[in-house]
RNA sequence: CGGGGUGUAGCUCAGUUUGGUAGAGCGCUUGGUUCGGGACCAAGAGGCCGUGUGUUCAAGUCACAUCACUCCGACCA
């Protein structure tokens, strides 16, 4: 009778249904609540802190390559918003518009910001003058608003929480350099601190921001196979600068028009994050972004001396630069045991009477829940080492789950093939022309995610039209 | 925006077929016993049955509308 009863829910297991166990994983880990205003989101005080901790490192990272935070207006009036026609044909199927200033109705509707490229705009139009005065490095952490159509929590919302970098630049170079700078630091952020493995590359004509020359994009890919657009940077060219006027005396005397860049990551790593690593019993954190790296559990909390023992760890830890915390709230320790993997706290201590006697703990991985003795003398160097090690093991086994699911396909049949029992990422070659690309997204239901960097030989021509190809292109289907 | 599913206590749901006084488990509160993998006993608190309009003597239950969530597509960080 006792083992049937049943306790706290346990979530849905992931191979019987991936999206209703994100979803759980969402509520039960406490990243988010839903509110009364459709697609938008909560982001409650654990997922919060993952996301301050993924601001801190990315904004150390800007910072370090002389960039400066500045606060934009969150609203755009109609006839700016207007003044770049390929960027407005973007983004205005999805804005919201205000058309209302208390009671009275407003002469110009303002759009609330999908993206501040044109405020930027028409500051630097304001404030460039020389040369003298470039480049100019902007970011700004915000929430931006795009009226999707149907959300996920952190995937896709209505709101979300960003960071965009604005630059301008004197030249053409200068702008392509920082565009890839840029990318670079987004697949470190990626890679080093998130544990996720990335496509880097580059988006086709089809695929790119609107009002953009080049889009460059890190693709991660999820438990599932499929694709997130984890961060992307643009080059604009001078088109934002002609729409604009942002012109300035250059070093020959003449006038020259800025070259300009933009850049984003948002609250969907925090979805990334879920689903690269997460498994049946919950979230997996890194340890980098993990707003606690070790929880300590008390065995026998009322026994004598446990809770102090407990206390004096966390505060050794705390000194040694480790997110560590005693939870000391009268739950059994087999509730705290679960509570913590569902989310994803990369180490547990437990510290127990029998412990404390040998003078050592028990640590336990959340990713393999492997089960360690350790003596106290060396703790801070042992989840030093331990936390590393967790990081490394869990980026290799997102990079096995992206390797395993990335096949080369030199027809459509081969690529309708190769997704047949799940998603995948196909790698394919590419003559170049987006008649092809159309073709492939239309037959197989997968638009190209990005041109990759390293590129492979794996064919010689395109597998629409026959016609020499140009470039291997990854395709694959996209949260 | 199209197609399916679901809205009843904080959570998971029963009750709807056949209209007749609002239910269970978990969680929560208080007290006690426990404590090395989601402990136990006892006593409590907690609901405008998503919302609106109809039908009816009577609606959680029937009809219509609407909103939200969720899944699958099309569109997108």
């Amino acid at each position: 009778m006792a083992e049937d009863k049943k306790l706290v829910s346990a979530i849905t297991s992931m191979d019987e249904d991936f999206a209703q166990w994100y979803t759980d994983i969402v509520k039960k880990a406490e990243l988010a609540d839903y509110s009364s205003m459709k697609g938008c989101i909560v982001v409650r005080p654990y997922a919060y802190s993952i996301w301050e901790n993924i601001q801190r490192i990315f904004d150390g990272m800007i910072k370090e390559t002389g960039h400066e935070n500045v606060a934009m207006p969150l609203f755009i009036p109609e006839s700016l918003l207007q003044k770049e026609k390929d960027h407005v044909e973007g983004f205005a199927p999805e804005v919201a518009w205000v058309t209302y200033g208390g009671s009275e109705k407003l002469e110009e509707r303002l759009c609330i910001r999908p993206t501040s490229e044109t405020l930027f705009c028409e500051h630097y139009s304001h404030i460039v003058q020389s040369w003298r005065d470039l480049p100019k490095l902007y970011n700004q952490w915000c929430s931006v608003v795009r009226w999707e159509k149907t959300t996920r929590p952190f995937l896709r919302t209505r709101e979300f929480w960003w960071q965009e970098g604005h630059t301008v630049h004197e030249t053409a170079e200068e702008a392509k350099k920082e565009t890839r700078d840029i990318l670079e630091l987004y697949a470190k952020l990626a890679r080093e601190y998130l544990c996720m493995p990335v496509v880097m590359g580059q988006k086709t004509d089809k695929e790119k921001f609107a009002g953009a020359v080049e889009t460059y994009t890190i693709e991660a890919m999820m438990h599932d196979g499929k694709a997130l657009q984890s961060g992307t940077s643009h080059y604009f060219g001078d088109g934002f600068a002609k729409a604009f006027g942002i012109q300035f005396a250059d070093r020959q005397g003449g006038l020259s028009y800025v070259h300009q860049t933009s850049w984003g990551i948002s609250t969907r790593l925090i979805g990334g994050i879920i689903m690269t690593h997460g498994d049946n019993s919950g979230l997996v954190l890194p340890p980098a972004i993990a707003p606690i790296q070790v929880i300590i559990v008390p065995v026998a909390m009322h026994k004598e001396g446990v809770l102090d023992k407990a206390r004096e760890l966390e505060a050794r830890l705390k000194k040694a630069g480790i997110r560590a915390k005693v939870d000391a709230s009268d739950q059994s320790p087999g509730w705290k045991f679960a509570e913590y993997e569902m989310k994803g706290v990369p180490v547990r201590l437990e510290i127990g009477p029998r412990d404390i006697e040998n003078d050592c703990c028990v640590l336990v991985r959340r990713d393999n829940r492997e089960k360690t003795v350790q003596g106290l003398g060396e703790l801070e160097s042992a989840i030093e080492a331990m936390l590393r090690d967790f990081g490394k093991a869990i980026y290799d086994k997102a990079l096995k789950n992206l390797e395993g699911n990335i096949v080369s396909a030199s027809t459509i049949d081969e690529m309708k093939e190769a997704i047949k029992d799940k998603p995948r990422f196909v790698k394919a070659m590419w003559c170049g022309d987006q008649a092809c690309e159309e073709a492939i997204k239309e037959q197989t239901g997968m638009p190209s995610r990005c041109i990759p960097f390293e590129q492979e030989q794996v064919g010689d021509v395109c597998p629409v039209c026959g016609k020499p190809a140009k470039h291997m292109v990854v395709y694959g289907i996209a949260y």
